[in-house]
DNA sequence: GAGTGGTCTAGACCACACG
DNA sequence: GTGTGGTCTAGACCACTCA
């Protein structure tokens, strides 16, 4: 007799759990309640506690669900659309974009960015940090790192440090001609310190914007943004906010 | 005596895991190359296997390893840049851009894209399946749904699925006058299908961009398209491939 | 068939939040 | 203190690739 077996690829059970979480999270839950914890959830289900696990995470990249450590795990809202789309040819910390200064400190040129400022080894650069904050939290976290030598009037009465200093660069920023900007986005996982202003666990998944600012033929300015990836989802275009809608990022068809 | 303890947070041991093996990896690997098996590596390590693992996950995620079921773990190359950027006013499938046509069925809109549409549900839509190679291997899956209503002319003569009935609805695509474009970018993770298109396993990590095409004062088409988080950095803006250099994904700060 | 990464288990302990 | 999610262990078996 012909062994038939059609097509049963034994479908891994974090799969399938993925697909009845999910199917729940549509019908029986709302926005911020709260789901049975991990130990429960995995006795429900009849599997070991790191397999319910593996479908939790993949439901938290997925921006479904929210799990913070000591309360629980929550039904996600749906992502906020921050946009992220080229203002002309404007500066950063122009006339109130969504940024809030944090500090600014004036260090060697980082090896991460030496190429991408085409700077020499050694070289000095302005590193501003700043937040950025939407539907009251914060969505992001930036490094804007700027050579010294391209803010050469940067007064020495500002602070040496802190909000001041870093709006004092910004300002100083203003005052050049702008002549394009680069832009690039990639996956990434937040390191100690970004996890601790987004409010998230290190190794959290980010999405990495960096722009390059190009001011008199050379790179005056270079930003690295971390915008959380679970609860972002990065607009462009000339409508920016709101224009497209719910989660398309998983079409199952198992 | 004074418990000092300074701030001896113990650091998980797989996150110190991930900084000595990127080391490892900056230092003494060169790209392509294979590391020893997880079984040897974790014994190495003096830590379980599940535990080194967590390390190697994250290592992936930040395109740094590429790992292959019954083949190894391999450094991975840079990640490659794709340009995305909005090329004027173009509808998808002009002259040659970096897609190929896979296939096309007409069927009702699904729900994930109706509300993007703004159509009907039940209404009629084509989907368009394309493939986008770059560097010599598929980088990205599209779904292009094109309601039947916004290609009315769209001949019977052409074949009723397949490449050649998707080429015709993308030559209808070119007749229609297109007002503007919406974009966003979010993470997810493969579904079935476009795992199997991208040679990754299901649930494996994506950068989903939604495109919206507005034509006479209505969405024309929507483009859904699953870009390997693992290997591509998306660029924008004029310069596009290859102006911004290296991985910046994870600045450590422990 | 041998070796690889992928899945799964049944425990244990830890860090954190909250009452 | 109690309960939550986060980390970790030491196994086991499976699916896949390749010689």
């Amino acid at each position: 007799m012909g062994t038939t077996q059609l097509e049963t690829v034994p479908e891994p059970k974090y799969w399938h759990l993925k697909t009845v979480l999910r199917e729940a999270l549509d019908a029986d839950f709302a926005v911020g309640e709260i789901l049975p914890n991990e130990r429960d959830l995995a006795a429900r289900f009849g599997v070991a506690r790191a397999t319910l696990r593996q479908a939790l995470e993949q439901l938290e990249l997925e921006g479904r669900l929210q799990r913070r450590r000591g309360v629980g795990t929550t039904v996600a809202p749906p992502r906020v659309g921050v946009d992220v789309s080229t203002t002309r040819g404007e500066w950063p910390g122009a006339a109130q974009d969504a940024w809030r200064p944090v500090d600014c400190d004036l260090t060697g040129v980082p090896a991460e960015v030496a190429t991408l400022l085409e700077t020499e080894v050694g070289e000095e650069v302005h590193t501003v940090r700043r937040i950025r904050i939407s539907h009251g939290q914060s969505v992001a976290a930036e490094r804007l790192y700027v050579p010294a030598s391209s803010v050469p009037e940067l007064s020495a009465i500002d602070a040496p440090s802190g909000p001041a200093r870093a709006r004092g660069v910004l300002r100083e920023l203003q005052h050049l001609g702008l002549d394009g900007q680069d832009r690039a986005v990639e996956l990434g996982s937040a390191g100690a310190d970004d996890a601790r202003e987004l409010d998230r666990l290190p190794g959290a998944p980010v999405l990495v914007v960096t722009t390059r600012y190009v001011a008199g033929g050379r790179t005056a300015a270079v930003s690295v943004a971390t915008y959380r990836a679970d609860t972002c989802r990065l607009t462009f275009g000339a409508s920016g906010d709101l224009e497209i809608g719910e989660n398309p990022q998983e079409r199952q068809a198992s």
